[in-house]
DNA sequence: GATATACGCAACCACAAGGTTGCATATGAT
DNA sequence: ATCATATGCAACCTTGTGGTTGCGTATATC
């Protein structure tokens, strides 16, 4: 039996911005460079995308806004970083909204047999 | 030991509009109420939503589009549905970046005890 | 010290996105 | 037939977003 709760509305209006955030080609592109190579130069990120350094960088800040990654300076460079529990945290919230998705048919099926 | 393979760039661009449709705390919203009450109709989902009718049938095209709900006129009502399909997909890319993380995690381990 | 590399910041631009109002249309209820 | 309900569609507005160019600054490298 599945304990599937609501989300509040609190979880829900703090998922929007990490859903919103991996909802780009160019910064999914990204989260899949890091993903697949470990942590990166900006420069670094740069090759794989079809856009100037500074879109690229406006990309990964929006994706440390979402928490999604993080960054230190290193000698010139700037080393980005996945953050693999926010992304934990997106996966999380489907399977909330998929259990209660399965908890609903339960409902309607018994409702339907009764 | 994960078999993750490197995610296609052509099933990267197919997940960013996903990501993209549930980016949204109106529509995120619309999903959770479809996912905890089963199908709804559009006057039906608006009793929860801050806005107008016109705005939440805009959101609930935008989610359609993306696969994530489905509709059917039913009399003068139209009845929307969550496509659970279409959720899981978006789950299994989390899944496989979280996977390329692991595995990039590992080498660098793997690297460093060298 | 001169030079190339890597980045930060600001201004600016075009367009998509979210939202609204207004009106037309179809269907259920009386 | 009449009236209320539920929706469809179009025009319009405002803001956010993705992108660019230009320039300044810090850090390696020679």
């Amino acid at each position: 039996m599945s304990s599937a709760r609501p989300l509040s509305s609190a979880r829900l209006a703090d998922a929007a911005p990490l859903f919103a955030a991996l909802g780009d080609p160019t910064r999914l592109r990204i989260v899949n460079l890091l993903s697949a190579s470990g942590p990166a130069s900006t420069s670094n990120l740069c090759g794989a995308a079809s856009v100037t350094r500074q879109a690229v960088t406006k990309h990964l800040h929006v994706l440390a806004d979402a928490g999604l990654v993080s960054s230190a300076r290193r000698g010139r460079e700037r080393i980005w970083e996945l953050r693999a529990a926010r992304l934990d945290k997106a996966r999380e919230y489907l399977d909330r909204i998929d259990a209660q998705w399965d908890a609903a048919l339960e409902r309607l099926k018994a409702f339907v047999e009764d």
